[in-house]
RNA sequence: GGAGCGGUAGUUCAGCUGGUUAGAAUAUCGGCCUGUCACGCCGGGGGUCGCGGGUUCGAGUCCCGUCCGCUCCGCCA
């Protein structure tokens, strides 16, 4: 029976005897005994063993890496001169007395130190991958942020209440996961992309505070931060307002980087509106953490010649916009095309620039290719509003609003970490005043920026119809280093101001009726005001980790095209299985080779 | 749907303008050394160069297609 984990026999227990288990990470032999490095969830602890009892010797010497022993013996101060500070158990050893084999291993697939390996080899063998130390630390961390966040909510008198997997497919949002139906022919479930209509209807039902961490499901193309199915800590309450429920979210959050990071966050969270934030960083989730800044100059270059600038400066769709490097004079020719690329992949279709080498020179001290387009109040405009500085170098943006937002916000940040200028700080930020639609050019209609569900402003629910772009929702996203970690607001709770909305986003009434029929009926019996938010574990604990990948956070992350490397799935199944599910397939895969 | 990078020993990689038997490190196996902890020394085994086709006297290398992994755009209410 283990008395102790290998990674916590310390100095304290000296002349104790002490059981542990573990993986071994590394055998030696030397100077006549057998050394073991023995790990575990804890850490590693360094066992070894004497000749003098030639049963457990011999046993030791047929130990190799990752065989699972149970070791006894007595702790001891290691002798002098054999101490190792790098370990973190290093002034003592577990001196051997009894070993027993637990089981053996194959030789590992990959050194565990190596932490160069692919990750295509670590998501193989991802039981063996998160053996290692920094994926321990990562998933016990985890681990440690859901137990705060519950400990928080049910102090606050959150109810954890688990909402239904297979649920009804959603016409809005994402594409989703379908689960066909054996005893219904011909239909099929949804996996939940979120447990949105299911929480609000908790609110009608009265339970007041309602949590859940659950997993959530949106059949899209993946990216570091995304995967197909995603894991929400899911909030809504009743009778709270967006100030009330903001303000103890951030004290939850703020709670847990207390006690895991030992991070003091802002206290309260700066506010922000979305107009702000894309007027100033060309983003709806701005990092903070790093200081440059978009600046508008297009009302000051509508009379100049160069039709670049001057156009999108009329167009009430289009935006100019300048972007100020310090000490971007340095930047090489090639620097500048690569940055020129980078916002090709954002529609810019190219990006001017000005290098102020000299500004006591005026125009003779600027650099760049565009300069002669430009009219002397225009460049005094510029630097002026810029701020520009001797050694600094201005990017220009000048295209449709979204193009320009988008490419000099991506470039921004880009730029950002490439010169350093990120500050090694925390940046939570709450955005708000969100717009209620967005104008879908492709399928010309509105579209929600948020969801459906959203509440509008009471203040402007009379222009709702007749202004719907000028129309502002009751939604809040919380924004952290310029990741969004959660997103929420205030919900539609009076039917007729729902079935409004749903109209307003194309949705006939009959079709409202069908898809949220029981929804609209839900708040005609008696829904309270009521709004939540719902957080992305996953992004959450990828930041406060320091990992790059929210696979890194997850136990078993799919890959990029969403296949499982370690179980084959997805994969073909039975055909006596889908004729159950009433599926005849057009093009049967192939047994898979291998 | 699109752009980019990658795929060679168990693993991480090198392999030039196409040219003998495809290498290194590490892991693994055997031997030696013996208070090591990235131990050291000697030796052995280990390859469908992702897959398919093409060009060529000759392809890991060039061309076409395809699969897989990663990053990004679109997409993600």
């Amino acid at each position: 029976m283990r008395t102790h984990y290998c990674g916590q026999v310390t100095a304290e227990q000296i002349d104790q005897t002490v059981t542990v288990c573990g993986w071994v990470h590394r055998r030696r032999d030397h100077g006549g005994v057998i050394f073991i490095d023995l790990r575990d969830r804890e850490g590693m602890v360094q066992v070894v063993y004497d000749p003098d009892k030639p049963d457990i010797f011999a046993d030791a010497e047929r130990v190799r890496s990752e065989f699972v022993l149970q070791v006894t013996g007595t702790v001891r101060r290691r002798p002098e001169g054999t101490i190792n500070p790098n370990l973190p158990t290093g002034e003592i050893e577990i001196l051997g007395t009894g070993l027993v084999i637990l089981n053996r291993s194959a030789p590992p697939p990959y050194v565990l130190d190596d932490d160069t390996v692919s990750e295509e080899n670590r998501l193989k063998y991802r039981y063996f991958d998160l053996r290692r130390p920094e994926m321990l630390e990562r998933i016990k961390l985890r681990s440690q942020v859901t137990r705060l966040l519950r400990q928080y909510l049910d102090e606050h008198g959150f109810l954890d209440i688990e909402t239904p997997m297979l649920t009804k497919a959603t016409p809005e949002g994402a594409r989703d996961y379908l689960v066909p139906s054996r005893t219904h022919d011909g239909t099929f479930f949804a996996l939940p992309q979120s447990p949105q209509i299911f929480k609000q209807l908790l609110m009608v039902a009265g339970m007041d505070r309602y949590y859940q961490i659950v997993r959530c499901f949106r059949d899209e193309d993946l990216r570091a931060d995304r995967q197909p199915e995603f894991t929400q800590l899911d909030i809504e309450t009743s009778f709270l307002d967006e100030t009330q429920l903001m303000a103890m979210m951030e004290d939850m959050i703020r709670l847990v980087f207390d006690q895991t990071l030992g991070v003091k966050l802002a206290a309260p969270f700066p506010q922000m509106t979305y107009a702000e934030a894309m007027h100033r960083y060309g983003s709806d989730k701005p990092d903070l953490r790093i200081p440059l800044e978009l600046v508008d100059i297009g009302d000051a270059l509508q009379g100049v010649e160069f039709k670049v600038f001057s156009g999108p400066a009329n167009d009430p769709k289009g935006r100019v916009a300048a972007l100020r490097v310090p000490r971007g004079g340095e930047l090489t020719r090639k620097e500048i095309d690569e940055y020129t690329a980078f916002v090709g992949i954002y529609g810019a279709r190219g990006l001017a620039y000005i290098k102020v080498n000299e500004l006591a020179r005026g125009k003779e001290g600027l650099q760049s290719p565009i300069l002669k387009f430009l009219t002397d109040e225009a460049i005094t405009a510029i630097l002026e509003r810029t701020g520009a500085a001797d050694g600094d170098l201005i990017f220009f943006g000048a295209d449709k609003a979204t193009v320009v937002n988008e490419s000099l916000g991506a470039l921004r940040v880009k730029i950002g970490h490439d010169r350093g200028l990120v500050s090694e700080t925390w940046a939570p930020l709450w955005v708000v005043d969100f717009p209620m639609f967005e104008w879908d050019e492709g399928e010309q209609r509105w579209i929600s920026l948020h969801h459906p569900f959203t509440s509008p402003k009471e203040s402007q629910l009379d222009q709702l119809e007749s202004e719907p772009g000028q129309c502002h929702s009751r939604a809040y996203d919380m924004v952290l280093n310029g990741t969004e970690v959660g997103g929420g607001s205030m919900r539609i709770y009076r039917s007729e101001v729902q079935e409004k909305v749903f109209r307003l986003l194309g949705i006939s009434d009959e079709e409202a009726r069908e898809k949220f029929g029981f929804l609209l009926d839900a708040l005609s019996y008696g829904c309270p005001p009521h709004g939540g938010i719902a957080f992305g574990m996953d992004r959450l604990i990828m930041l406060m980790a320091g990992a790059h990948t929210i696979r890194d956070v997850m136990a078993f992350p799919k890959t990029q095209t969403a296949a499982c490397l370690l179980t084959q799935a997805p994969s073909p199944v039975s055909e006596r299985q889908l004729r159950e599910l009433h599926i005849k397939l057009r093009n049967p895969p192939k047994p898979a080779e291998s």
